[in-house]
DNA sequence: TATTAACTACGAAATAATTCGTATTAATTT
DNA sequence: AAATTAATACGAATTATTTCGTAGTTAATA
């Protein structure tokens, strides 16, 4: 029941890997520079330290490291909001999902999924 | 339009603050000793950059500073749950909704208020 | 008024995260 | 096989945050 708190030049690597691994420190580094200037070895360094935090593991074929995430997105968001309930919500989830419903509007379907959602959990309540 | 990212730290002042203001940081650095400890004079520099970047205001009554927050606790953790959304849900605060629905037993009560502010949510989008 | 107690200001150490330069190593090219 | 290219390892500088010691100031008290 380990905690994954990323940091946040983690997690936008994270999020890459997310979307397809493995993938080696290069193509990591060209796709964060679509975004922002960042040095190679720079985005070396953190992912070896992501790799030593267990987030990564990777594989060496021939020179190159082939890095792959090890850690579940949804575990590792949960964490991330389970910490922001904790240190901005009075640990109310409740409250943190009132406050994110009411910001930014939502299409019909969203709303929809949500209710269904709430069924379905009602559903289990009841048990 | 300016975002408050409070640090860890600051949050936690910030929300004794938001129970009540004015406090002074003798005051403050109690009630944080409850929990932890942490000595005077780190929490009066917390306090004094707080005030500094204009989360605080403060007046000076005798010798000491009675500090009042001075920014709100809804904007701060919308700004907060952008973040989130924005770092680790694809920018989609309906994911981070769903995601937070799932995780803890939610009371009858609760569920409810919920649908309640979804039909709220439809009524204002129809117009 | 002199002493003491409690506060503020400020600099700097300690810790954590990020950034990058340089040395080294491994593979490819000439 | 020598030179070049591209990768890794690693240490150290930079930046941000937290922590705290010390000096100085203000107010209360002896």
């Amino acid at each position: 029941m380990s905690e994954y708190k990323p940091t946040d030049s983690e997690l936008e690597i994270l999020k890459l890997l997310w979307e397809k691994s493995p993938r080696t420190v290069r193509e990591i580094n060209d796709l964060l520079n679509q975004e922002k200037k960042v040095g190679y070895t720079t985005t070396l360094k953190i992912m070896q330290i992501m790799h030593q935090k267990g987030f990564l593991t990777r594989i060496k074929q021939g020179k190159v490291h082939y890095y792959t995430v090890s850690i579940e997105q949804q575990k590792t968001r949960q964490d991330l909001l389970d910490k922001l309930v904790k240190t901005a919500f009075d640990g109310s989830s409740f409250k943190l999902v009132m406050q994110a419903l009411g910001s930014g509007t939502r299409s019909q379907n969203e709303l929809n999924k949500i209710r269904q959602y709430l069924d379905q959990l009602e559903g289990e309540n009841h048990d």
